[in-house]
RNA sequence: GGGCGAUUAGCUCAGUUGGUUAGAGCGUUGCGUUCACAUCGCAAAAGUCGGAGGUUCGAGUCCUCUAUCGCCCACCA
């Protein structure tokens, strides 16, 4: 057997095993019908990603699963890939370009996505090297990518579909447009953000007369596009002026003054001015009342010829200019500090403009309902579970779904126009519409007027319209040959990881997607983890600066301590403020890994290892430290099964961080040096060490694999290792608390030790007292442990009281311990006298709750048998203490 | 305007169905090179669990109210 080297080299070992994995296909799942699925797809990154440190703790979670239950005999299926990003990716490359000096106009569409996907192909796969270098165990054999072309074609397939079945429509409607992007958006990719603004108060004056009416504005350039005031027809106020004529300023436009319940008579000044062109509020007013609409902008928000002498200003600058012109007008009334919600660019962080377009939308009510119930029946169930009222809330008040994209990185929509006969007009939701064809393939000719005069619609789709495909798409479908059987093994997928960001995005949609086109869930469960965010709170983020980047971490503590420290810390949902110092958990842990299974190696010998552990257990009379070490794993390994069974992820690093170095290591291995060349003391060493390795594999696969190879020389990776049985009949809680008296014991006399200033190099001789049989049998079959552990040269063992001179002593576990030692006698006795108080006012208050009826009579039995056995132990105590006190004062 | 989360030791956070005297890591203090590990060992100090009520024999845990911080959703111009 080769020992491991003294320094744990991370980097070495790292760099050695993925390639192996890799080479002996660990990774690669297919069709075993002896054996139940588990299959996680992956949030797939967009391909202009790199690895941050949300990546890392999803992924780290999906991977600790996937290799969990690979090793419990499922056949594990982590399906990889990425997401081309349609406006992040386009973004990325545009700016390159214009560092060339070029634009993407210039170079027309087809030499522009030349351009990305020349890109992709240098920079696309970054993030998935570095998912490798996490470790992850995706099986990259099936590694997809939203634009490959069997994926494509899935999405226009579903284009199709949902538009024959009239789920998808194109209309005219107020969307969100980003002016930098210049392209519409969904409601999700424009978020509101509150900003500080000011609310401008204008005089609108009355047509043939000297009066005004006053409407109150954040926005104050839209007036430009005015063509009504709108009051509430309850409101006094303005009752007489309703239907009279205003003469919008600046524009000398007539118009009128209207009525509608919309508008609040308590904010502003109850009079709102109507730009059914640019606000989706005003949009309906417009509708309602037959208004016109009067678009004053370009698509890059600069004001359009209907803003007549501002037209060119940008949108911000004209309200600055506008505001101005108001003021010297005498119609600017006042302005006040506002604070109110704007819509922003979730790429670009642009503000939104609300903008009247002709868009293609997807009705989400139809697809909804199924998505709603299926999650209130409890079959796709969140973890944590308050995730289920905030989708529940989504489904209720979901809105249609604008998909297409100004765009040109993307699936182009599948749709075609007749230029003979194709005439857009100003309807909403006109699902058949002359002139207009849907199909996956160019038509000919016109089916209207049949003419071969056709067009192709030059926008794409949003990214999202291929994402929420991900969990059957990546299998090949629609293409039933290369995908059914695949399907109907892996599919419904286990469970979904992933970030409370996109629940919305990608996470509803999928459930949607998954019960539209393949009549199932795509996933049981879905874990949402928290944000990572630096150590004051905030987001981390590339402009902020507050980056803890995981692959510098991975370079100064290795993979596994980024891991195992993430893991650690992030308790279920809840969001983890980092600071880089966290790392040192999973550093410290990795080496102290490193040096008990270096120390092991260096002591064992193999003949000695060999066996079966049950057997082994059946026949041999194991010491107290064997017998202990071995339950005390298996009745980890159990809370840990739970723990991950439940997605308690931190519980779980924790159950093993605890049993590893606070019981393996502390205990187990310095009692084991007692007798470290004897058979059962090898095999033990051996087992727990072989065991404990395969059950932290899934949290740190590199360092494992590393000391399982050396440990197993011949016995392959520890990837095609099983999963260790939890051996319930060696868990044993009554030897477990026995050990606890002794490690009691132990500590006790550790404590005097250092409470008197002895070094710990000197010796002492002790004496104990136990007076319980039991006990003193123990101790007796244990002395030598207590000598080593606490560097003890003589023990005598009493079986009734003694009084001693010149002793320090303490109780612990119902028996007296007294250290004979030159001893401060006015120190030890204060000390004794305080613990006699402490014990005192504990029995006071067991003896108050015993007396209590209503506790005995409504207690369970077991909790007041346990009080009383407690109290009975506390007397016990006490007097023992007494009687030390007693001795000592002699 | 709704919804959610957080509030526990100096710091960062655990605490599953209510059950002895509330835990960990870091930090602090004291001692230590007994050769697996100083990225270590041994020991210690440190908390009225944000506040107020309530339910209960019993509350960090359940209910109501409340304070502070944070997040999400929403068309008050």
């Amino acid at each position: 057997m080769e020992n491991l080297t003294t320094k744990y080299n991370f980097e070495e070992i790292e760099a050695k095993y993925y390639n192996l994995w890799l080479k002996q296909g660990y990774f690669h799942a297919t069709k075993d019908t002896d054996k139940k699925p588990f299959v996680i797809v992956i949030p797939p990154p967009n391909i202009t990603g790199i690895l941050h440190m949300g990546h890392a703790l999803n992924n780290t979670i999906q991977d600790i699963l996937i290799r969990y239950k690979k090793m419990s005999g499922f056949e594990s299926l982590w399906m990889p890939g990425t997401d081309h990003a349609g406006i992040a990716t386009q973004n990325v490359v545009e700016r390159k370009i214009t560092g060339d000096g070029l634009s993407r106009h210039v170079l027309g569409r087809e030499k522009f996505l030349e351009k990305v996907w020349q890109w992709r192909q240098e920079y696309g796969s970054t993030i998935i090297r570095q998912l490798k270098r996490l470790g992850c165990a995706c099986d990259w054999s099936r590694e997809r990518f939203t634009l490959d072309a069997g994926y494509s074609n899935a999405v226009l397939d579903v284009f199709v579909n949902l538009y024959k079945k009239g789920l998808i429509y194109q209309g005219n409607y107020i969307i969100n447009w980003c002016p930098r992007c210049q392209t519409a958006l969904s409601n999700e990719e424009a978020p509101h953000k509150d900003m500080d603004g000011f609310l401008y108060y204008i005089r609108y004056p009355l047509k043939d007369s000297n009066e005004h009416i006053v409407v109150a504005t954040t926005r104050p350039e839209t007036m430009l596009g005015d063509t009504a005031v709108a009051v509430n027809p309850k409101d006094k106020r303005y009752k007489k002026i309703i239907g009279k004529t205003v003469i919008l300023p600046l524009m000398n436009r007539q118009i009128l003054i209207i009525k509608d319940d919309f508008v609040d008579p308590r904010f502003g000044t109850g009079a709102v001015k109507v730009t059914p062109a640019h606000d989706p509020n005003d949009y309906a007013l417009g509708k309602r009342h037959g208004l016109e609409f009067v678009n004053i902008m370009h698509p890059d928000a600069t004001l359009n010829e209907n803003a007549l002498d501002y037209a060119g200003q940008d949108r911000f600058k004209a309200r600055a200019a506008i505001i101005e012109d108001l003021k010297e007008r005498g119609l600017l009334l006042k302005v006040e500090a506002h604070k109110y919600a704007v819509g922003h660019c979730y790429r670009c962080h642009t503000i939104i403009e609300p903008y009247l377009s002709r868009q293609w939308f997807v009705k989400m009510k139809p697809l909804s309902l199924a998505a709603k119930k299926v999650v209130k029946d409890g079959k796709v169930k969140f973890y944590p579970s308050r995730w289920t009222k905030v989708y529940l809330n989504w489904m209720e008040n979901i809105q249609d779904w604008c998909i297409s994209r100004q765009i040109w990185w993307g699936h182009r929509l599948p749709v075609y126009y007749c230029k003979n006969c194709y005439k857009p007009d100003n309807t909403e939701e006109d699902v058949r519409q002359s002139g207009v064809i849907v199909a996956k393939t160019r038509p000919a000719r016109c089916p209207d007027c049949g003419k071969a005069d056709i067009v192709q619609d030059e926008d794409v789709l949003d990214t999202w319209f291929s994402s929420w495909l991900w969990p059957f798409a990546t299998f090949g479908w629609p293409d039933k040959k290369v995908s059914e059987e695949d399907l109907k093994y892996f599919y419904p997928t286990s469970v979904l990881v992933t970030a409370q960001e996109i629940i919305f995005f990608w996470v509803a949609r999928m459930i949607m997607a998954g019960l539209e086109f393949m009549q199932d869930i795509p996933f049981k469960d879905v874990y949402i983890h928290g944000t990572v965010r630096d150590k004051t709170g905030k987001k981390m983020s590339k402009s902020l600066g507050n980056i803890i980047d995981p692959l510098d971490i991975i370079k100064e503590y290795g993979t596994d301590a980024l891991r195992f420290s993430l893991i650690s810390i992030t308790a279920m949902g809840q969001d983890v403020y980092l600071a880089k110092d966290k790392f040192e958990l999973g550093r410290n842990f990795s080496n102290k890994i490193w040096n008990a299974a270096r120390f092991i190696l260096m002591n064992l010998d193999t003949k000695q290892t060999e066996g079966d552990l049950c057997i082994f257990y059946k026949q041999t009379k194991l010491s107290l430290a064997d017998a202990w070490v071995l339950s005390r794993f298996y009745s980890t390994l159990k809370a840990l099964n739970q723990a991950l069974n439940n997605y308690r992820f931190n519980e779980a690093a924790g159950l093993l961080y605890e049993f590893f170095w606070h019981e393996f290591c502390d205990w187990y291995i310095e009692l084991a040096k007692l007798n470290i060349k004897e058979r059962n003391t090898q095999f033990v060493l051996y087992k727990i060490l072989e065991k404990t390795l395969r059950a932290l594999h899934p949290f740190m696969p590199f360092i494992t694999e590393e000391i399982w190879q050396k440990l197993n020389p011949e016995a392959g990776s520890i990837m095609q290792k099983t999963w260790p049985h939890v051996q319930e009949n060696l868990i044993d809680r009554v030897l477990e608390k026995k050990m606890t008296m002794l490690k009691e014991v132990i500590i006790t006399i550790r404590n005097l030790r250092s409470k008197n200033n002895i070094k710990p190099k000197d010796m002492v001789e002790v004496s104990i007292l136990a007076e319980d049989k039991k006990k003193r049998g123990i101790l007796k079959d244990t002395q030598s442990y207590i000598e080593k552990l606490a560097r003890v040269s003589k023990i005598a063992f009493l079986e009734v009281p003694v009084s001693f001179d010149g002793v320090s002593c303490d109780v612990a576990s119902g028996c007296s311990i007294y250290l004979h030692i030159n001893f401060d006698a006015a120190a030890e006795n204060e000390r004794i006298e305080h613990e006699i108080n402490q014990i005192t006012s504990n029995i006071k208050r067991k003896e108050e709750l015993l007396k209590n009826s209503a506790f005995i009579a409504k207690a369970p039995v077991p909790v007041v048998e346990k009080e009383n056995k407690a109290l009975a132990e506390l007397k016990a105590d006490l007097k023992k203490l007494e009687a030390i006190k007693y001795a000592v004062k002699k």
